[in-house]
DNA sequence: GACGATACGGAACGCACGCCCCGGTTGGCA
DNA sequence: TGCCAACCGGGGCGTGCGTTCCGTATCGTC
């Protein structure tokens, strides 16, 4: 690869991180182009498509979260706690964390996969309600993570689901 | 108002109805127009936008479940509970309620201004938790609300949503 | 230093959508 | 029944966006 393809597309990716992050996945490819510095049909030569680009910026950032999940705790209820909190932390910056799940199917297999096996072993543990699916879970935080960039207190809506999570029975 | 004029309309806004409810704001107009059975030119004949179409369909609606928060009920919580769970109930048939909220600003704020009056006077009564704000409240009812269409259990997500407001600290 | 391959930039295309305009049609009153 | 105003339909305009194309510039090699 020559020199300056490398270095524009390094260029490119740097743009996208910031734009992604600040406006999410609906920001025109035109805007991530011009802060790059480059034309439109450069960022074509890199990526073949806006979603590719998109994947590109989030996909490493996302896996790194989701192997978070195996990360050691005391028990099952923490570890979910845990790793639901992260994602709260990095959607109440980023806005491209929410649009991830949504426009990249795999990703969104591999957090549900993730969230599952938590999920399980906390309702196993009998530290979550068990009416709650991995599916359910998922839906339920994608609307939370999205909630977060209308002016959502995270700490309130994060504590909210997190204790609706841990209650046995409905009121 | 001429015969004709006042059949097409009413067949502007039922379809209309049916259209925003099973897609959304997002359903192009040229549709509703030609499930209408009419040109795009008719309905801007009768609103002179979109938004006021939509509007024109949501309000009345809207507004009739505002004021049932005032129906009496045995305790604040309930008061509250009651209310949260037909606006999911709502929102999980048409999906033109959670738009609502966001198109709407005056609609947002009348929702606003129900929803702070129930939450203030159940969280006086001890019922629920004192660090939520009626602006957190419409935010992730929002959230919710969307989740909802994209296959979420209605009754888990509000059970959820519920338990987590009643809880007095976090885990 | 010249040459070929590679990459660049931005103009242009196709598409979708909200919205407007105008020639033709229809309804209701005299 | 005839006439005029009201109304209709749909083609068209402007815009924004993803994507492509191509003439030009640049890199790296011989």
């Amino acid at each position: 690869m020559r020199a300056d393809a490398a270095r524009n597309r390094e260029k490119v990716l740097e743009a996208a991180r910031e734009l992604f992050a600040a406006q999410g996945f609906e920001v025109p490819l035109d805007e991530i182009a011009a802060r790059a510095g480059v034309g439109p049909g450069t960022v074509y030569r890199h990526f073949p498509t806006k979603q590719a680009l998109f994947q590109a910026v989030t996909e490493a950032r996302v896996s790194a979260m989701i192997e978070s999940a195996s990360l050691p705790a005391e028990d099952p209820k923490t570890a979910l706690f845990a790793f639901l909190g992260r994602m709260a932390e990095e959607a109440a910056v980023k806005r491209d964390m929410s649009d991830a799940i949504t426009v990249t199917p795999e990703l969104r297999k591999s957090l549900h996969a993730a969230l599952g096996g938590l999920l399980r072993k906390a309702q196993e543990a009998g530290q979550v309600r068990t009416d709650v699916t991995a599916t359910d879970l998922v839906i339920l935080m994608k609307g939370m993570l999205q909630s977060l960039h209308e002016g959502g207190n995270p700490e309130v809506l994060l504590g909210i689901v997190l204790a609706g999570l841990q209650s046995s029975r409905k009121p």
